[in-house]
RNA sequence: CGGGGCGUAGCGCAGUCUGGCAGCGCACCUGCUUUGGGAGCAGGGGGUCGGAGGUUCAAAUCCUCUCGCCCCGACCA
């Protein structure tokens, strides 16, 4: 490909507003325009990018037997319905729905079990016709609360899902294994530095759940690492043990404190210096909304903890979960907000605790009077001590359940997360087979999905610099870049040419900058900026034919003969294919 | 959904407070000179100042409404 005849417009200065370094660099380079918040337009560099990385997507999932298909983007509601997914993602605000000209409420697919679902089982009849793994790559649509960093976090983005089934959940865990596998492959072949980490399944639901995070200080995501077991849970999901709470020096008698304007553990500190957060409990109002009813819970919490609210809706199995307003705040404590507490709570308030209160003693609570506090409560004699569950977040320092191994917490990119299913859409929409002896079953079912689109991004996370981009050899848009110092010089043009189509003819990917009247600085600036991995050189020894060979990151550049370029490119090529394998 | 900010040339921005010729840098076009890390000189083109309404002799600037985009919060009682 001759960059004179490309669409190639560069930018010297980072998009307002970018906020991190893959999606201003990407702008600046033309891979991608915005089109609306979250909605981006592909050019054709970065197209290049996404059939590369779909590439290697496809040759993997293949490889086990995996089989492509497509399925359609627009959805019937009455197929959510039937898996009653669609109050939750209606609740949640991510679908993008709509009423088809007939009036028949539709959506846009943010992903596709509802469908595969229902078009495995009108095929599959006999366990002989299990497993089965199909995929497709498709784009997908999620109205984000709030889109951001470029590709990263996109209302419309491509992905790859695949579905299993089985028929047995042994046979489901031997099909997620696979996966395991191939999403292991499929990363490392994109060059990309990764850590699988334990998850909660979320709103797609089951059991088994892994996420493959990029690593990157930019990621979205907390991860709960721990170094010396070699494990990983994201944050959601991981349970650890945690420090013991401060004792108190005497058992005092409960009592009433005025606490004016005390709403926060902070201002609570103030009032009172000598006591640890450990012995102060945080009494948290929600609002939980399920199919058919609401309930406000209240949740009591140590106050050196967080409480993660995805735990606490799966300990509810609710399809909602929001902070209480001020109103229901009111009406369930009968006092101005910040003075919540476990004692004397409206009937109708389900209280709950964080297993963090478990074992502490003499503590401060709110008084459920607006500006007064109890102190010196304890569990057993002044209250009951209602029912704890893990509803924290991991905090660095903590320890593993099983160990005493710390936790360490870092941040990364979820680019793939694959689960176990279970039968909970075969039960929901009716997918059956019969098994040796006639008997009808549940297909035991996996789902397996990667960001293809994020990929890329945080390929370029990982991998930039000051200058620009760092493709990772296998999936750069193209393979070597060769930059031709003086465009219309003959010597240059002829040996240029004679390089680029030898490359091509060997089935590599080749950019030749041809451009006329352009500078080498910019050229190289530009190269740069693209970062296409294999550069070469074609300058002032043309007439030798000799060129310069280097990478995007190499200080400098080899003078070799033609021959030579070409089978050092090669080598290049095979080597990094080696590695990823 | 709440709070804040921003919409002026393809991109980055100034001008808005205090109403009075619509500007700068990059990019683009023409010519000449240049050519190994974003070349120089000269000339030039490109704007319904996000949109609608209002105030005024006069609106990018003031007022009202509206649309879009960005950031923060959506996590503590």
């Amino acid at each position: 490909m001759r960059l004179s005849q490309q669409l190639f417009v560069t930018l010297r200065d980072d998009p307002a507003d970018a906020e991190v370094r893959s999606h201003a660099l990407m702008m600046r380079a033309g891979f991608m325009q915005k089109l609306a918040a979250g909605i981006y337009v592909y050019g054709p560099m970065m197209w290049r990018v996404l059939r590369k990385v779909e590439a290697i997507v496809r040759e993997e999932h293949d490889k086990v037997g995996a089989q492509e298909m497509l399925m359609p983007a627009i959805q019937p509601k009455e197929l959510w319905e039937e898996s009653g997914r669609w109050d939750r993602y209606v609740q949640d605000g991510i679908l993008f729905h709509f009423r088809d000209r007939k009036g028949t409420e539709v959506c846009l697919g943010p992903t596709h079990e509802e469908v595969i679902t229902t078009y495995v089982k009108r095929l599959v009849q006999s366990y002989k016709q299990l497993p089965v793994t199909l995929y497709q790559i498709q784009t997908k649509f999620r109205d984000e609360i709030r889109p951001r960093f470029g590709l990263m976090r996109g209302r419309e983005f491509i992905m790859k899902d695949a579905y299993s089934f089985d028929t047995s959940a042994e046979a489901m865990a031997a099909s997620y294994t696979t996966m395991r596998d191939v999403y292991r492959n499929i990363f490392t072949r994109c060059g990309l530095r990764f850590t699988p980490v334990e998850a909660d399944s979320g709103a797609i639901g089951g059991a088994g759940s892994e996420e493959f995070m990029v690593d990157a200080d930019t990621g979205e995501d907390a991860i709960a690492v721990c170094r010396a077991r070699d494990y990983a849970a994201n944050v959601e999901k991981a349970s650890s043990r945690i420090s013991a709470p401060d004792e108190p020096e005497s058992e005092l008698s409960m009592h009433l404190e005025a606490t004016p304007n005390a709403r926060s553990c902070d201002d609570l500190l103030a009032l009172f210096p000598e006591l640890p957060m450990t012995r102060l409990l945080k009494t948290v109002l929600y609002r939980a909304v399920w199919d058919d009813r609401e309930q406000t819970i209240a949740i009591l919490c140590r106050g050196d903890r967080e409480l993660n609210e995805i735990k606490i809706v799966n300990h509810l199995d609710c399809v909602g979960l929001e902070l209480a307003d001020e109103k229901q705040v009111r009406e369930a404590t009968g006092a101005e907000p910040g003075f919540a507490g476990p004692i004397g709570l409206a009937d109708e308030v389900h209280l709950l605790a964080d297993q963090s209160v478990e074992g502490v003693k003499g503590f401060l609570c709110g008084g459920n009077q607006t500006d007064m506090h109890w102190l010196d409560v304890w569990f057993g004699r002044d209250l009951e001590q209602p029912e704890t569950v893990d509803f924290g977040v991991v905090q660095s320092g903590d320890l593993m359940l099983d160990s005493d191994d710390v936790f360490e917490l870092t941040r990364g990119i979820e680019v793939g997360h694959i689960f176990q299913l279970g039968t909970k859409y075969s039960e929901a929409m009716g997918a059956t087979f019969a098994d040796e002896n006639q008997k009808i079953q549940h297909m035991w079912m996996g789902c397996y999905g990667i960001g293809v689109s994020r990929v890329a991004a945080s390929a370029i996370e990982q991998n930039h610099d000051e200058n620009g981009m760092i493709w990772p050899l296998p999936i750069a848009p193209y393979t070597v870049h060769i930059v031709q110092m003086k465009a219309g010089n003959e010597e240059q043009d002829a040996l240029a040419a004679e390089l680029h189509d030898a490359l091509e003819a060997a089935g590599i990917d080749v950019l030749l900058d041809d451009r006329k009247k352009l500078s080498p600085g910019a050229k190289f600036k530009d190269a740069d900026l693209v970062g296409i991995p294999l550069r070469v050189v074609v300058g002032r020894d043309a007439a030798e034919r000799m060129v310069e060979y280097g990478t995007r990151t190499s200080e400098g550049r080899d003078k070799v003969s033609l021959e030579e370029a070409i089978e050092k490119i090669k080598a290049a090529i095979a080597d990094a294919g080696a590695s990823c394998s």
